[in-house]
DNA sequence: GTGGTCTAGACCACC
DNA sequence: GTGGTCTAGACCACT
C-alpha cells in the first residue's frame, strides 16, 4: 500500500502526505472512506505513531483529510475543499515545469498530447 | 539581482539554484556566459560562501553549469545538457500535478490554452 | 434545533452547552422552560445519552439550567444566575479580546458602535 | 516570564502560545525581536523542547512570529499580519461575550467605558 | 547552536 | 479504540 523510503532525504511524514494525497486524487480512496488509524497504519508501516499523527494532522490542515475524535479519519469530498488558492499553487507549478520543458525543447505538441491523455483516462473514471 | 528570502523554509542554497536556473532558463544567462564566482556571489547576498559552493555544485552536477578550474563557472549551451533524465522528471512532475488538476475540476481546455500560450511567449523570444 | 459538527474538534459535550447556552441567552428558551430529558436529546441527535448527560451537569453547575429529579431539567430565571463571578470571566475576555482588536488596529469608534448596536437590538426585544 | 499551569486542562504548548501572543500584543516584544530559542524556553520551564517547538510552530503558521533556519525566531512587525481573516474571527468572539454581558445585565455604558480605557491605556503607550 | 525530524513509550479525553 | 498531548533523548541539515 504505502512505500516509504528511507534513504530519501524528505521526512517520512512527507511521504506519507504525498502517497495518501496520490490515493485520494486518483481515487484509490473514495470521498468520506475511513482512512487507516494512526496506530493501524504506523504499524503497518513500522514506524513511531508521532509520524503518522503529524502527517495526518497537515492533510487535515491542507483539507485533503478530516478526523472525529474516537471515529477515525475520513477523506474530504472533493467538491468541500478550498480550491481557488491550491488551484493557484498549481498553476504556477505548472508554469515552471512547463517554462523548463521549452527549455529543454520539448515540442509544444507533445506536452498537450499528453496532458489530453491524462484527462482522458480520468475523465472515463472518475468523471460524475 | 538575487531576491533571498530569509523568511522561507526552504535552505538558502536551493533558493540559489532556483534562481539561478530561473535565469538560465529565461535566457537572462547566455550560453557560455559566466557567472558570479563563490566569492562575489557571497559578498553581493552577504551569505557564507559554502552556501553558494553547495549551490554550484549541485547546479554542476545537474548540468546547468560548468566551471574551469582559476577561471570561474559558466553557463553550460542548452544543448550539450543531458536532457533524458531531466525530461523524464519534468514528465512525471507535469503528470502530478496535471493529475491534481482534474481532480480540483479545472477544464482541459484551460490547462492546453495556458501551455501553448507560454509556448508562444517563448517561441518569439528565444526559439532558434 | 441542534446542529452538531462532528468534524470540529471540540467535544461534542460542549457543542451543545454553548448551543444551549445561547439559546437561554437569546431568549429562545424562558425562564423556568423545561429542556428536554437526556434520554430525548440523545435520541434526537442520534448519541450517546452519557455525552447530553455531561453537557447538562456543567451546565447546571454554571447555573444555567436547574433539575428536579424525576421531573426533568428547566432554564434558571436570569435573575437567580450567580452573576459575579461570570461577569468577571466575560470582562478578562473582553480585555483579551479588545486587546488584540488594538493591536491589529481597529479603530476605538468600530467597536463601541458595534457594542452600542448589540445593546440596542437586545433592548428592544427582551430587556425588562 | 511564563506561567505554566500543570493542573489546566489546555495543553501546555496551547497556555504557551497564548502567552506569548499576549507578550506580542502588549509590546513586551517588539518587531523583530528575538525570542528564546527552543531550547532554551525548554529548559527555563523545564519542559521538552518539542512542546515548545509545537508552540511555536503553530505561533508562525498563524503569522505572529516567523523562524530562520540556524539564526532564531522572531516576532513578525504587526503591519505584516494577515488581519482580515483575524478580525473576522475577533469581532464574532466579541459578538459572544456581549451578548452574555447583556444577558447578565451588565448596563452598556460601563461596557463601553470599559473599552475606551483600554485603548486610552494603549493608544499613548503604543501607537506609531 | 538553531530549527526540524524521529523514536519509544506513556497518559488523557472522548465516545 | 480513536485522536491528541507530552517526555526524554537522539540525529540531521543549515549557517
Amino acid at each position: 500500500m504505502f512505500q516509504l523510503n528511507l534513504k530519501d532525504h524528505s521526512p517520512l511524514y512527507q511521504q506519507i502526505k504525498e502517497q495518501m494525497k496520490t490515493m485520494i486524487i486518483s481515487g484509490a480512496l473514495k470521498a468520506d472512506e475511513k482512512i487507516p488509524s494512526v496506530r493501524e497504519l504506523a504499524q503497518m508501516l513500522t514506524i513511531n505513531p508521532n509520524t503518522i499523527q503529524k502527517a495526518y494532522k497537515e492533510l487535515e490542515q491542507e483539507g485533503f483529510i478530516y478526523s472525529i475524535r474516537a471515529k477515525g479519519s475520513f477523506v474530504t469530498p472533493r467538491d468541500n475543499i478550498l480550491k481557488e488558492v491550491r488551484i493557484n499553487e498549481l498553476m504556477t507549478n505548472l508554469e515552471k515545469t512547463v517554462r523548463e520543458l521549452i527549455y529543454v525543447q520539448v515540442p509544444c505538441q507533445q506536452v498537450v498530447l499528453y496532458i489530453k491523455k491524462l484527462y482522458a483516462e480520468e475523465g472515463s473514471t472518475a468523471d460524475d
